[in-house]
Order: structure tokens, then sequence, then C-alpha cells
DNA sequence: CTTAGGATCGCCT
DNA sequence: GGCGATCCTAAGC
């Protein structure tokens, strides 16, 4: 079986646990990407999860091995790319949800049809077109390409609250940032 | 500044 | 038929 740590992280852990450290390393697609400042946590006993009332054809990616990407479609329009953790068989994720733009710049700017950076991958749906992610990375390897995923520097503040655009647990303080950071989807208090 | 509506797919009741 | 782990645009205050 392929390893779970990747990144200096072991994706065997809680998705929350796993989504802390997550902040501060930096993903590229294809070579295009940057580093994660923004990070929520899901997990199969947890009612806002895709995981909580077991596989579908959607969602199984979750229950597939850790340290492999769940890709789907959000309302019918965007991709949202989440990194599978925890146990084979559990049903956990993390969602990425913002990156500070690094690599690949140029590309970035044609796929999202804007020259403005703050723009460019602060969402969910934002991020997965400028990295190009589709479906068809659904169920892949982190560790293998077109990923690549380099850990965080040391030193790295990380803030937490609620997570976003769910109706269900809300008070879960189970979204993760980067300290003072611009870049995240909304700003944190 | 805030709020509202449309786009449109997969899963639910 | 309804509702999302969203985003964009337009209109109102």
């Amino acid at each position: 079986m392929s390893s779970t740590i990747l990144a200096g992280i072991d994706f065997s852990s809680p998705s929350h646990l796993v989504a802390r450290q997550l902040i501060g390393v930096t993903v590229l697609v294809d070579g295009v990407g940057g580093r994660i400042v923004e990070t929520e946590a899901y997990d199969g006993e947890d009612p806002a999860s895709h995981s909580y009332s077991g596989p579908t054809d959607r969602n199984v990616a979750m229950f597939g091995p850790p340290a492999h990407a769940y890709v789907y479609r959000s309302y019918g329009i965007h991709w949202c790319l989440n990194f599978v953790c925890r146990e084979e068989g559990h049903g956990a994720g993390v969602l990425i949800r913002a990156l500070e733009p690094v690599t690949g710049l140029e590309t970035m700017v044609e796929r999202r049809g804007t020259t403005d950076h703050w723009l460019l991958c602060s969402g969910p749906g934002k991020l997965c077109q400028a990295l190009g992610v589709t479906r068809a990375l659904n169920g892949r390897s982190l560790a293998a390409a077109p990923f690549e995923l380099a850990p965080a520097p040391p030193g790295i503040e990380v803030v937490s609250g609620p997570r976003i655009g769910i109706s269900k647990a809300v008070d879960v303080p189970w979204r993760f940032g980067l300290a003072h950071s611009r870049w995240v989807s909304k700003p944190f208090r």
C-alpha cells in the first residue's frame, strides 16, 4: 500500500488535524498552484459532510485511501477539491478553500478570465478553475503527477472558525486559515 | 455597503 | 421537486 505521509503530513490522521497542518503547504497541478491559506475539515460522523450518509457514486473517493483527491461538482457548475484523510473507509476529507497564487500566474489569469490576482484562488470553485481541476482528477493520488505537494515552512500561525456555506453543524470550528493572510475567501474573526 | 437571483448537476425525499 | 461544502452580476440603501 502507498504511504499516507506526504508533505510532512500523516493523512491517516483525523480531518481537522490534517486541515490545520495543510495551511502553508504548497500544492501544484501540472506545475500551476500556490500556498494553501484556507481549508475546511469534513468527517464521516459529521452531518455537514458529503460522506455522512455513506458512499455514493459521487463521494466514493472519500472512502478510498488517504492522500488521494476527492473532486465533486458544486451547484452543478463549479468543481471543488478535497484531500482524503483518516483511515480508509471512514469517509473524511479536507476541502481546499483558498490558495495564495505562486506558480503559473499567466495560466491562472487565462483560465479565470480576470487579471485581478486577488480573485484567482480565493474560493474552492475559483482555485479549481485556476488550477484546471476537474472530475478527471477524482480519486487520483496526491503523491503522483499531475499533483505536487511541498511541505509548509516552520512557524505557520493558524486561525480557525466556523465553516462556510453549510446548514448543518454550523458551529463546528473546522475552517482553518493562515493568520493575517489576505488571500482567504472570507476574513476570519 | 448589503441583498437577490441565475446558472445547472447529483442526490435526496 | 428541493436543496446544496459556489460564484458572478445587478440592483437597492
